[in-house]
DNA sequence: TTGTAAGCGTTATCAA
DNA sequence: TTGATAACGCTTACAA
């Protein structure tokens, strides 16, 4: 790191005053006399000081860094997810160390290792390859976001609703059999697969015929495009002549569905009824406007952030607790049970219903 | 943190080494006997010991710390390069910082007087806030991408070229006259503004009418939107009956204008060539797909990498010597002129033209 | 209001 | 091959 960094050492030097009261210049400054202030204000001027987090960091633990490990950023979603995330910068002062997930558990445990070694403060999970149960063993606070999230606390969107919604809206449209389209890895744990019974039950109240469309999630756009298409093939091919409601499970997919439909027809026939979930700009920017399910990310996110604060500073009060505790008998100190365990808390984000020109009754 | 964390101390008491060995153990276990190599694992085990990369920082300077700013992620083309950046965790082992741009000066420099004092070994910078005979002064390796730099090194597309390609295919289109809707807000130093004069010179060469239509850059898809719609008005407005050739400056907006026609004329006609830039899966997946000037994402990331790292490598050897040299003199190591500065390098690549649907000839 | 001194958990430099 | 000991740069009792 270049020739020697400048350190309070050197600023207590050259002012005449203790490393301490330098310390406390930056972290209590009406502890020090203005005059004194001043003096040494001019001293990090003229010496060039520039601060080290680190060396704070190891003094006092406190990192300000948060985990946060999004599955990919190609899809709208996560990208505009991280986006908010990254913005509340400016309200709570903690910087991201950002992890692009992959799904090999073993290597997303590899970044989680990392993250905790780096002392992060916290994990915003929006990946869902490592279950829940192993994350919360991991003794620090967790928020989960639209993912499996038994054991940890979470914020989703509230995808029962959102599907019965959607699903309404195909019943209202008059469609004689209805479609999802969906990822098919989901295990019923996953939030977003409430989005399939929400569906299924909306179907079944009505008396509609409906089918359940997986796939099989792959890791590029070009991927997903080529499989939706050929389910949208398959449709086509089994429903001549019938009023095709299709709710997909994102705006992405939904977007592929409409676009292949659109190149096939040169419009979209009054048979197709269309309906995506996400509320992704996008949808909104398709040829035809497409009917989706706006998920609230400016909420899911603010809300993430305020469990996820929470816990932290709950977690520290635990903490020194624990340490007091302990400091007796440090014979327990090694299998100690001290996983950070607050109970679970659970925010559930209601979406919005945006009917538009995919599905007009 | 949670009870007194296991450190390199306990394990050194537990097995009866030294401090020493145990560093050596996880640094260059060949210098530890295969014996007691297995003590100290099973010692590991028994503890529960947790690296801690903070003290390790501190202790010898690496951090493996990159620092990130883009402008945004609601443009694909951000969000593309963010995610393959963070994908080089894998080949590199750097893990990213991440800010999202704001457009404050002050704002940014505040994030990156962060992302210096937790001594992030490089910066990636995508953003446009800061002039690079700023950030060159902060004397540590920076590589910008696709965006201002002449004092730093970067990695960009070759934009003149790829407007060249365009401009060229709407000729082959046999247009009559040529627009070019571009942000205003380029100086002509930001790699981008090159598309400018490649378009401009090639309707020169070939005698076209032409013409740039700049628009205010807003912090909006929303935003953009409007502001592009209004534009492809006053164009339908302004040359009827002409041949327009519409060369927009990147696929998000070129998308707009398409989908802005074809809703109003239920198709695409004839007198509209469109071709936008960037590449981004968007554009192939339009209804009627986009031509497009496409950046290799890929390849702009890999080079952008490949700079960096060795710029980091040669600072730090730099770094060394330059502490050496001080050893002798250091009452000149305040006003030091040790800035980092290596002569900027500067890598171009080159796009790939995509003709389209929405550019036949 | 200021100072002393003991950490924080590693790595680095010598010796042995 | 191993160990003592001094960094690294900041915080934090406890004293003064």
């Amino acid at each position: 790191m270049a020739k020697r960094n400048v350190t309070y050492q050197d600023i207590a030097r050259y002012t005449g005053f203790s490393k301490t009261t330098i310390s406390r210049f930056f972290n209590r400054p009406e502890s020090v006399t203005p005059d004194h202030r001043k003096q040494i204000r001019d001293a990090l001027d003229v010496l060039d000081y520039k601060s080290n987090k680190v060396a704070r960091i190891l003094a006092n633990g406190q990192t300000e860094f948060i985990g946060l490990i999004v599955p990919n950023l190609y899809l709208g979603f996560y990208a505009e997810l991280l986006n908010l995330f990254l913005n509340t910068y400016e309200k709570y002062g903690y910087k991201f160390i950002v992890f692009s997930g992959s799904s090999h558990e073993e290597t997303e445990r590899r970044y989680i290792s990392e993250l905790l070694s780096y002392k992060v403060e916290g994990l915003i999970v929006l990946s869902h390859t490592i279950p829940s149960i192993e994350l919360a063993s991991y003794g620090i606070p967790v928020v989960a976001v639209e993912r499996e999230d038994r054991y940890i606390s979470s914020v989703n969107t509230d995808n029962y609703s959102g599907a019965v919604q959607a699903t309404e809206l195909l019943y209202q449209c008059r469609c004689d059999i209805c479609l999802h389209i969906n990822s098919q890895d989901y295990d019923p744990q996953v939030p977003a697969s409430a989005r399939i019974t929400g569906f299924t039950d909306v179907c079944e109240r009505h008396g509609m015929d409906c089918r359940i469309l997986p796939y099989t999630l792959g890791n590029s756009y070009d991927d997903l495009q080529t499989k939706v298409e050929t389910i949208v093939e398959d449709i086509i091919a089994s429903y001549p002549g019938k009023r095709k409601g299709i709710f997909c499970s994102n705006d992405t997919t939904a977007g592929i569905v409409l676009n292949h439909i659109l190149r096939k027809y040169g419009h979209l026939p009054d048979e197709f009824k269309i309906i995506g979930f996400d509320g992704s700009p996008a949808a909104r920017q398709a040829v035809v406007p497409i009917s989706t399910v706006a998920q609230q990310t400016d909420k899911l996110v603010e809300s993430a952030m305020e469990l996820l604060v929470r816990q932290i500073s709950e977690y520290a009060t635990g903490a020194s607790a624990r340490e007091a505790d302990s400091a007796g008998n440090t014979e327990n100190a090694v299998n100690g049970g001290d996983s950070f365990s607050l109970k679970p808390e659970h925010r559930i984000i209601p979406p919005i219903l945006m009917p538009r020109g995919t599905s007009r009754p």
